[in-house]
DNA sequence: ACCAAACATGTAAATATCAACATGTTTATT
DNA sequence: AATAAACATGTTGATATTTACATGTTTGGT
């Protein structure tokens, strides 16, 4: 499905980059839905540019440091557009380790159970604590916006932040949609665990 | 990090399976959060009889039909509970490819990303139903048990039948687990979809 | 008696992903 | 002047995963 491959030309239909900010943009929120190593993105980008996808033009970083900064081709452009417009069926499975072992419960002791149970709902917590935190930093707008209307009891779910005052114009959309929707995945996560924990009580 | 290795483990941890029960396993429930396909099971399956971690018996079905029925060994056992108890910290991916695209959203038009926007949302709404569905034949009694109580005016993002209702001493709760696990994430997935519609209307 | 779907097990080739190896430069701090 | 962290780019080898190739049996329905 080579999905790297859009990745990489959906980030550069934006800006330049090189691969090291390629690699330091999947540490971002971008990450949350897709990454990769750099060792997968120095090979695709090379076959990018075989394909006529991405150029490069070498620049001099200080004295000597030698950086490749890509660009995406008119050619990329459309490959990118073809993929981007095209709905895709869910997939089958989405792999969860935690929830594997939840499959197994019964070869663990509730004492067991509840340890992992434990660990889990503070990894998340921790998890949700870290987007929302970044979504009111890189938000203050959007963020400040809610906190007096809905914010205030919110126990059910969902925040109130998760609730799109963004136009369909504006640059920053893209960066909202996933922030949103990373912080409603963990917080659901949350809920879930929330509710499950009296299992080990 | 070998994750297949202990999704069979944990299969064979209650009964006897062949390579093709696995392979229909992981498209039950557990496939929601773990899979693999019978060209990747049948080859792990070789991996865990040299490791001495699993047996098989090869049993005759029909006339001729051979099948391998394979058993997990006390080794096996042991490894097993090893990893499941071990928590595991969270991974930093999850990969999602219609949210890839949704960061990439100005490389499409409002229809456009209208129109995939609603076919994410039937997609969902529809696996969610058919979770649902699941549930109540594979757990008509807690199913039944909260319809009267809390299910009637369910709207935010959590449906009632997700309140554990079993023992820690219940065969089934792993199953329950992933159940609603899996509820809980597509739910998630069709509230956010259903928040941030508006941005395309 | 025929046929399709399900049952059953494998291999091969291509691709994707990750961990480790390998090297060197620049920048900021002390 | 030294040093650590960040910047920068690659390769190699091991695994994991998918798609396609390959073959045959059993069961249930018409």
């Amino acid at each position: 499905m080579r999905v790297l491959k859009y990745a990489i030309l959906g980030l550069l239909y934006r800006q330049e980059y090189s691969g090291y900010d390629i690699t330091s943009q999947f540490k971002q929120e971008i990450g949350q839905f897709w990454s990769a190593k750099h060792s997968q993105i120095y090979p695709e980008l090379r076959k990018l540019v075989d394909e006529g996808l991405v150029e490069f033009r070498t620049q001099i970083q200080g004295e000597k440091l030698e950086k490749k900064m890509y660009t995406i081709t008119e050619q990329g452009r459309q490959e990118l557009l073809a993929w981007a417009a095209q709905p895709e069926s869910l997939p089958e499975t989405e792999k969860d380790e935690f929830m594997l072992k939840m499959y197994f419960i019964h070869t663990l002791s509730p004492e067991q159970a509840r340890a992992l149970f434990e660990d889990q709902l503070q990894q998340r917590r921790a998890k949700l604590a870290y987007l929302q935190q970044r979504y009111e930093s890189l938000m203050p707008v959007f963020a400040k916006e809610e906190n007096g209307e809905k914010h205030t009891q919110a126990t059910h779910g969902q925040t109130a932040s998760d609730t799109a005052p963004l136009a369909f114009h504006n640059p920053n959309l893209g960066h909202y949609l996933v922030l949103t929707k990373a912080m409603a995945r963990e917080q659901s996560y949350v809920d879930w665990l929330e509710r499950h924990m009296k299992l080990f009580v």
